[in-house]
DNA sequence: TTATCCTATTGATCTAAATCAGTTTATTTA
DNA sequence: TAAATAAACTGATTTAGATCAATAGGATAA
């Protein structure tokens, strides 16, 4: 079997994708770029922004306030789009930045409504992929206003993993996580100080261990109940369409 | 001047709309729904379900976890869309409740897909409002990640009165605003007494008071820089394409 | 190979917001 | 129009997570 990719991966957990389409997916990798560690790749503000596939690597989009205090909005992971709303909007209104070194095709938004209008079951996999970011994003919102900080920190991590599993980067065990206490911090609306002490409490009571940047489930059961995680998108094998 | 709805005012703020597209807006219009306040409209695990524009009233999408809290993501008003995500996603992953009386017209995607075919402009205005409802909730999450009580509230009052001034139910001045202060409390992620006594703290300061269901706003200056409300998308006036 | 920086870690203390326990004032409803 | 219910408001107390202040281990740079 061909390598297909991660957004190939990821949209065919939900429609089984014909030749033809996995063809229209490998024209939209073409231009593809390398980005570095730690330098902006949009920046709140700037106009005419490119929308990216990403292919290798973590990105993440955030903001800034005032008081310095940053929030962390979403990573990114191979097989996510990059930067769509900002092409939408006409204006970035946050920053995207690498965590690691990223390598990401640049999508022109003509080629991708002219998908749309050729390929309407990729039309339909890729708004379901975006309805699902959306969904994540929603679930993010949710946990920074009702969860404690125990149950956001798994709810998140939990989530990482599905959504690494689907790209084939991850197990039910765990996956690779390049993100530093800060970051998660910063993406949970938390302080570092506290992440630390939270991660101990997940580890002494055998739910999971964060190290060498890896994280590892200990008990999902367990952790799944905790961070009332829904299982429901990822009790799933093989495409929801034929 | 004809009245061309909360929808088409909202588009026509960012593209200007013609006669023949205010017509499509208008067909769309077609199959208007009356649904009473506090009985869900959308209820999660619902599958096949509609999407709807939001002609008149107020409704709002929450998530119930399980030790029974509240979070509620978004307030839709006149002109917004309304399960949409459901649509795409097969599945609703989220609650949509009347907050009072509500006159919706449901759409079929299919008819909106065929209006992103034949009329490009309107496409390209209905994705552009989408995007700015999404920023919104990240806004949100920001906020409930990174902002205290009181900018959480000074924002969100400033973003609901420029929403609801776009389609013409609000001023500089304020809006009528029929939440309660346990709703405003499961939107801002606090709790109804937290709230109670920040919105004291804010007619204390001179800042705006909220009475008898209506938000004023007494320093708007003062209030946009606590909040670090960004008006970009504010000082407009007119369509930002012609 | 020492200095510098970043990340992880821990203890002590502080504080914003929650919780608990009411009273008061509006709305519904009967 | 009285009774019932929901919403607004307030004080006292508690607590989850922040802040402050260090220590220590790797990694990177010079």
């Amino acid at each position: 079997m061909i390598d297909v990719g991660p957004l190939a991966r990821k949209l065919g957990a939900y429609v089984a994708l014909s030749e033809a389409e996995l063809k229209v997916l490998e024209t939209m990798h073409r231009k593809r770029q390398v980005f570095p560690v730690r330098r902006d790749m949009v920046h709140e503000g700037q106009s005419n922004q490119s929308a990216y596939i990403l292919a290798k690597g973590w990105a993440c989009s955030y903001k800034i306030l005032p008081d310095g205090n940053r929030q962390i909005v979403d990573f990114q992971i191979p097989g996510d789009f990059l930067g769509l709303r900002s092409v939408l909007f006409r204006t970035a209104d946050h920053n995207i930045v690498p965590i690691t070194k990223v390598e990401a095709s640049e999508v022109a938004v003509s080629d991708l409504l002219t998908t749309f209008s050729t390929s309407p079951r990729l039309a339909t996999a890729i708004l379901w992929a975006a309805s699902r970011d959306e969904a994540m994003v929603v679930e993010h919102l949710v946990g920074l206003g009702r969860r404690n900080a125990l149950q956001r920190t798994a709810h998140f991590l939990l989530e990482m993993g599905t959504r690494l599993k689907l790209v084939g980067l991850g197990t039910a065990e765990g996956f690779y996580c390049p993100l530093s206490q800060f970051m998660l911090a910063d993406a949970l609306g938390l302080t570092a100080v506290h992440i630390n002490r939270v991660l101990r409490i997940l580890r002494e009571d055998g739910l999971l261990v964060v190290h060498n940047k890896q994280v590892r489930f200990l008990d999902r059961a367990r952790l799944v109940t905790l961070a009332d995680f829904d299982t429901a998108y990822l009790d799933q094998d093989g495409p929801l369409l034929r």
